[in-house]
DNA sequence: TGCTGGCACTCGGTAGAATTGAGTGCTAAC
DNA sequence: GTTAGCACTCAATTCTACCGAGTGCCAGCA
């Protein structure tokens, strides 16, 4: 029954195979139903007879793009099927409509950067019915514009951080002994001195002395190093997670599904990972997250000046309108560049 | 049929009544199944035969306080039968495990306010198992210690503004002329100045000069007093929001509950409105929104030097353990005024 | 007068049997 | 190599019967 196999790690399939295979994809996307032979026969693309698709998708099985739910039901992808599917789709044009909403959003967006990327995956969203991730990564090389140490009273101070890339960062000090206003203010001074021009990355020359300006200054530079290894300065922003509840079906899957998302920092490093590995698309289980098996994740990187400024993303079900999200996502992920990046010629408009 | 109807909108059952429908409502909250009077007899409270139990539970449904899917089956309490049960309810006392955990918490949390919050929302959830809220009011009569005026480029500046409850508010801006380093200074300045000392309340005499660095000085403040408005000032946590998933049965109900707490507007007003009424339970229909008709909501208030500085909240489903939850989100209100407030007098330790 | 035991009745839930039908795998013929 | 035909499988549906938890009502009892 093996004759004639096909080498199983070939990336690409006969193409009526493909064809086929497409077709049940696409087919079960939109119905969520498993795929019979006669309803892909009867599909535009495929001229031949339901029992020839039906041969064809015992070896689709066989290779593991397709599975069967019970003997005597039609075909679902697996992952694998998924990923074909994927890797092979003609990158699809946004609809007219949405494209004006996407463009008619960032015309009107105002407000901090925040608030602009907290928008952004609530338009993200809606656009696509599905949950969307937005991540605004952190400079790490952005350089120090401003250090400021404000007093609030004599045992709490705030350094305030403002760096090149628009960011503020704010850490409180406690020290132990009384600060007055002409001691702070020093130290703020110092610390302007000191940090103004350099990066979180930089080594700095704190003071070695034994005063309390020196203390001072002392603690906050190491708070504001301090910041680098947690990772969490990059910031996330989930918009739609409610249609979590309407992707899945089993009410432990969508639990499962919005404990992860809870979880900012595992979003983020999945994300991050996806663009390390220059993978777009995450399907099932190729996201490494168990709990995130039954889901699809798409990601866009967001580029300004050739730099990864932040990415933005897209979680559904595997069968989810990939075609659709990855357009939506692209989309959105270069209008978030422009926006950022592209009003630095220009004037605000 | 209606003799002896007492009076409907008596606050106070007969003893044996409440009783019986305390019975009821405990083990409907415990079982999430209809309850029968046999049950309900058996119960050690109750001193009476089922057939008597049948007789008043009759008589509370009509009341309004009972409700029956169907004949032939038990009653399962009202939000109005909720309501009695909750109202009549001795406080109970948390017990000593999660007591525990609530004070390592506090003992051990560093960070910023953001931060603090964050965790306790999820501390929260974690101990009940339901949807945790933390509200972090915005001091709107909080004064401002610090004004800078940072220069990003000639184009964008950012006015970091430092309040003396420690919260810190950014606003960019993007004048339509060239700014150099000197005029941003000399704006800083005078931003300094005039912004010190007051409040987001109190009305400033800005320059009224054309030049820039008046013109960037109207622009900061006028983009600073337009906080007020928003409200959105108010910082908002919620935590453990994947429990919606199996608080709630119908997959419909966790999508409008979970579109619901997507609005942080909606929840911190839902909680304002609930403080401002004095509620520190909304059982069902009683919060007002109809999407949020299978929840009930608990608030308790955080209170630093009798100013109100936010608040905890909890929601879960009708029948969830007020009990137990009220007395967690009281807990955890009165160890976050004593972090908040407390350390004022003490060192940080 | 109020409580209770007894009883007929209701009706959702479950279990089992029968039926349906979508879809399959195989095979023989084209 | 493709296809029509056919026997087969099996989830889903429908129907029936039945069970039993729970009710409402009533007559008798304290």
């Amino acid at each position: 029954m093996a004759r004639r196999a096909t080498n199983p790690a070939s990336t690409d399939l006969d193409p009526r195979k493909a064809t086929i295979l497409e077709a049940v994809v696409s087919e079960h996307i939109d119905t969520a139903q498993p795929v019979g032979s006669s309803s892909v026969a009867s599909s535009a693309d495929v001229a031949v007879s339901p029992a020839t698709v039906r041969s064809e998708m015992v070896s689709l099985e066989r290779e593991g793009y397709l599975a069967q739910p019970h003997t005597s039901a039609g075909r679902i992808p697996t992952d694998k099927g998924y990923r074909y599917f994927v890797d092979h789709l003609r990158s699809g044009v946004l609809g007219a409509v949405q494209q004006q909403q996407v463009s008619d959003f960032f015309a009107n967006v105002r407000g901090e950067v925040e608030d602009v990327l907290e928008q952004t995956s609530t338009l993200l969203s809606h656009m696509t019915s599905y949950t969307a991730v937005v991540v605004g990564a952190t400079n790490t090389h952005a350089s120090i514009l401003s250090a400021q140490l404000v007093n609030i009273d004599a045992h709490h101070q705030l350094l305030v951080s403002v760096f090149s890339d628009g960011s503020v960062i704010k850490h409180s000090l406690n020290p132990h002994f009384d600060v007055d206003y002409e001691t702070c203010a020093e130290a703020s001074r110092q610390l302007n001195a000191l940090l103004i021009g350099t990066t979180l990355e930089t080594q700095v020359q704190v003071p070695s002395r034994h005063d309390h300006v020196a203390m001072l200054v002392r603690d906050a530079v190491s708070s504001l190093h301090a910041e680098q290894p947690t990772t969490d300065g990059d910031m996330v922003f989930i918009g739609g997670s409610s249609h979590v509840a309407d992707s899945f079906d089993g009410v432990e899957t969508v639990r499962k599904v919005l404990a992860i998302l809870e979880q900012e920092l595992l979003v983020v490093s999945l994300v991050q990972d996806m663009l390390a590995k220059g993978l777009s698309v995450a399907i099932g289980s190729e996201n490494g997250f168990e709990p995130l098996s039954a889901c699809a994740v798409i990601v866009a990187p967001v580029t300004i000046d050739g730099e990864r400024a932040g990415a933005v993303g897209l979680l559904g079900p595997t069968r989810m309108k990939y075609q659709e999200a990855m357009a939506a996502a692209s989309a959105v992920s270069q209008h978030l560049a422009h926006h950022f990046g592209g009003d630095e010629e220009h004037a605000d408009h």
